[in-house]
DNA sequence: TCGTGTTATTGACACAGTCCAGAATTGGAA
DNA sequence: TTCCAATTCTGGACTGTGTCAATAACACGA
């Protein structure tokens, strides 16, 4: 009997107490192969997959995902909501001005930068995100 | 002849070759009085105190003063856009998770944190924007 | 005060996302 | 395997921010 690799994504959700549907299974697909796709690009890519979804579908089946920490969502200012898959490391976004693109970034200060703000006013800080601003290579060329 | 401080708002719009108005100075008055408000919140507050503006006015304003470096925007996720008046010095922001408020912070790590990430990925980088996410002191003890 | 270019008003519209209620599907018990 | 309760999906209406376009009003220099 062979041992089934973790992160199947059958077994991710059944470790998850979530229930395997098609729909599930779509979603998860397209996150993982094209990283930082908006909701309605997800949606088009499970449409063309598996016929029909639902946009409703396509966002509940999102919320559910990013809150058992299956997927991770973003958001940069000036564009809908983007969602990539790889969780569990601490790493950052760069975002194209021009035309929305974004990709992962390491930060060079460390595991963990900036999580140390000089004055917290009170407040209890769970997250440091940063967001890097400036252009893409083909939008540079475009210029 | 009295020299007028420079930040006086109706130079500082003259100074931008902006036309001064009671809209823009109630506006400018606003965001210096109470910064991270909402356009909503302005929106209030300039119909409170000059007695009728439109929200395309609001909207405007605030665009044409954000482009002129007068004021500044920020876009936390799940809240609409707010806006301050401390501009050209390199702070960061708090925001809580629960009700949205926003607190300056200055990050400890230096003047400008974490601009130098491990790869670029061809990005011509300009900015580095840094959030911290948790609770604020009354929504801790809300809990 | 007048003329010109800028700014404000009004109302329609766009977009991302959410809510709702009923229908369908699923996993697990029997 | 069949059935039940819980979960999930569907379709449509709806919200909240924000933008566009055309017209009216205003600010400011001459």
């Amino acid at each position: 009997m062979p041992k089934r690799h973790l992160t199947d994504p059958v077994d991710l959700l059944r470790e998850h107490g979530m229930q395997v549907t098609v729909q599930r299974l779509a979603v998860l697909r397209a996150v993982s192969q094209r990283p930082h796709l908006t909701a309605d690009d997800i949606e088009k890519m499970v449409r063309t997959e598996i016929g029909t979804v639902s946009r409703q579908a396509v966002y509940d089946t999102l919320a559910v995902l990013t809150a058992n920490g299956l997927i991770r969502r973003i958001q940069p200012a000036h564009s809908p909501a983007r969602f990539e898959d790889r969780v569990d490391d601490n790493h950052h976004h760069v975002v194209c001005r021009q035309c929305g693109r974004v990709a992962d970034v390491d930060c060079a200060v460390g595991s963990a930068p900036c999580l140390e703000p000089a004055h917290r006013h009170g407040f209890v800080i769970d997250e440091a995100e940063v967001m890097y601003w400036g252009l893409c290579p083909d939008c540079q060329i475009a210029r």
